[in-house]
DNA sequence: CGCCAGATGTGGTCGATGTCAACATGATCG
DNA sequence: CGATCATGTTGACATCGACCACATCTGGCG
């Protein structure tokens, strides 16, 4: 029992999707055109409507794939991550994620494009951003269980985390804030999101 | 004054931009298209070119105009706040951030769409965003120099506070966590950059 | 083996778009 | 009053997304 193997050109679904990406890192998201990805991979104008109803679709399948290497990317560092300093963890996780973003900023840009801003109509991209989130929730959960993380409605503190790890991720893509390099900029970001603006009192070091 | 329109429009070009938001607002960013804003305006389809090169002028124009009003609108909140509390200033300062996106999302999309995001063919528009990284750092400074900022590299710390009120506006926009009030989620993210993920020692009180 | 139905790709077409160039109009200033 | 230039118009063109009818391939079934 094969799976449907391609019939025609051989998985042009596939090869679409990856001409599409290669087409936006070289000429940006405006420049995604139909046409010009099936010329890439050498099928006529109309073949692409086949798999795609329409350029939408198109660009939700290149969002979702960016969503699931994103997840795949951080569960991979998570799990290299010492699982005793839970602290740690999550910071590799918000790391992972702007890591992720400055690696494949077309991907990025694609994931968050207005163009699948309503992902009710592309469940299938709605489901994979979905796990994105619920990779950092559980992160928020463990770490509120062995004390790192301070307590609350994780999903608050997610959304929280979230938040500045895409607004870091979009803002370095978008060149908003290169005068350090970004590695400094992640890593500041991460360390300010642990500690908080607000001072902490003591001096000395937090222990437990 | 009703007045057909004479053969000069007057204004056309703040005309454009303003048909150019309502249309996004309406339809969306994909739907901003240059005849479709000559003719809301009531000109002919050519008649957008004086005044912008192509499509990706009228956007950086659309955007420019909603980096200035997102300006006011912090300034104005910035103003409003007890001056003697630095850090309700810079606490109201990100809330503002994420109301005006709220308020406007339409205009936020713009401000970060992709097409726009090579600042550097847009200057004016690079120049009306980076008022308000300044307006930020400006608040951080006087924050530090109040002691209700942690110390450390402005330039860093408002990069953190950025990237968290930003991400926090687009997330919001996206629906992509609205289990809760908007309000709440803003609060508790904004708190959150305050406070920082991890417990602090003390539970001291601490209003809004 | 032969044939058919559905999946996949082709070629053509249509309306709409962005951009350009030539032309018309009217405001400004001498 | 007249010239000049910014502003708006008209017409054209290439390209795009979408749709359709048709061709071709695949796999299943008699």
């Amino acid at each position: 029992m094969r799976k449907k193997r391609p019939y025609h050109h051989g998985n042009l679904r596939q090869a679409l999707i990856d001409a599409a990406l290669e087409l936006i890192e070289e000429r940006g998201v405006p420049a995604l055109t139909l046409r010009e990805v099936a010329r890439r991979v050498g099928v006529t104008h109309a073949a692409p409507q086949r798999h795609f109803a329409d350029r939408a679709a198109l660009v939700a399948a290149v969002a979702e794939q960016g969503f699931r290497g994103l997840r795949a990317h951080m569960e991979a560092v998570r799990a290299s991550a010492p699982a005793r300093v839970p602290s740690q963890r999550l910071r590799a996780l918000g790391v992972a994620y702007v890591e992720y973003a400055l690696a494949h900023p077309a991907h990025l840009r694609v994931m968050f494009s207005p163009e699948v801003a309503d992902k009710s109509r592309h469940p299938q991209l709605a489901a994979a951003a979905q796990e994105v989130h619920e990779t950092l929730v559980k992160q928020i959960v463990e770490g509120q269980r062995q004390g790192a993380v301070a307590p609350g409605d994780p999903d608050e503190l997610s959304f929280a985390a979230w938040s500045m790890v895409h607004g870091c991720a979009i803002l370095l893509i978008d060149g908003q804030a290169s005068r350090r390099s970004p590695a400094a900029s992640i890593d500041a970001a991460v360390d300010r999101l642990h500690l908080g603006l607000a001072p902490r009192a003591p001096a000395r070091k937090r222990r437990r």
